[in-house]
DNA sequence: CAAACTCCCTGTTAGC
DNA sequence: TGCTAACAGGGAGTTT
């Protein structure tokens, strides 16, 4: 499932295809990927215009378009961004299409369709309601530490919040947490200072890890071409690469976590 | 107010 | 073997 550094490879991958680019053309697929908007005013807002930037803030993937505009894209567990000329043959999962002014066009391919990609005016409200970006140069340690002081939550709980930390999802927070040796159920409130900032550390370290080797391949055809390698996500029962003993799995926010009882203590 | 739950989706896999 | 049920999960919205 695209995370921070899933999010930050396709971004990567699309941006000069689309820097400069004028769109001539859409069409939408799925309308609710559009997230309520009606095609014909998608249309209206998007076809015309010439895409500025492409950036990623937390999980989001940002086209700023000239005179005005952005297009948001979350891709959610399955989408993905392409480029590929117009005749191609259509993808299965296609949602949305974008044709630009060189034959090319950008397509929004979804499995799933829990992905969006919609228009928006401005994106200062979204901004707003992210956290702070974890390989910021500006990441403040003691912000979030002061915010854990105030949280009753467990720990895992607070690194899934995009509120409080934006771009980790269930499998960095996961690999973050062994690697820091912090048990996935610790209160907020009660992780030491040196504890958050090992935890902290081990989660940047791992997001440029995960970066280079351009995301994590699961091997479930959900995303193909990462070669980061988890060492506790997904290994339930395996043998924990610190102590040799069983990895366990439990459900903490509704979501499976995989952590070693021996390794990892409250 | 914070925290927890529900819903949206399809492909894959576990279980019978 | 072939079927169904369970599972995977981010975030908006709703409920506790």
């Amino acid at each position: 499932m695209p995370e921070l550094p899933e999010v930050e490879t396709v971004a990567r991958r699309v941006r000069d295809p689309l820097v400069g680019r004028k769109i001539c053309a859409s069409r939408v697929l799925w309308q609710r990927t559009l997230g309520g908007m009606k095609e014909y005013e998608f249309r209206r807002l998007v076809e015309g215009k010439r895409v500025v930037s492409v950036s990623r803030r937390a999980k989001y993937i940002i086209i700023a378009l000239n005179p005005a505009g952005f297009l948001v894209v979350h891709l959610r567990m399955s989408g993905d961004l392409i480029v590929c000329s117009e005749r191609a043959p259509l993808e299965k999962h296609l949602r949305v299409a974008i044709t630009l002014s060189n034959g090319r066009e950008l397509r929004f391919v979804d499995t799933r369709k829990f992905g969006r990609f919609v228009y928006c005016d401005e994106i200062d409200t979204l901004d707003a309601r992210l956290g702070q970006e974890p390989l910021d140069e500006s990441f403040d340690i003691e912000g979030l530490y002061a915010r854990f002081k105030t949280s009753r939550r467990v720990v895992k709980a607070m690194l899934l919040d995009q509120e409080v930390v934006a771009g980790l999802g269930n499998i960095y927070a996961v690999e973050s947490l062994w690697r820091a040796r912090v048990h996935p159920l610790t209160v907020a409130q009660s992780l030491s200072r040196k504890k958050l900032h090992a935890l902290m550390e081990a989660a940047r370290d791992i997001l440029k890890e995960a970066i280079s080797a351009q995301g994590t391949d699961l091997g479930d055809g959900v995303w193909k071409t990462g070669g980061f390698v988890p060492m506790t996500y997904g290994r339930a029962g395996e043998p924990c690469h610190h102590c040799g003993r069983a990895i366990k799995k439990i459900r903490v926010a509704q979501r499976g976590t995989e952590y070693c009882g021996s390794c990892q203590r409250r």
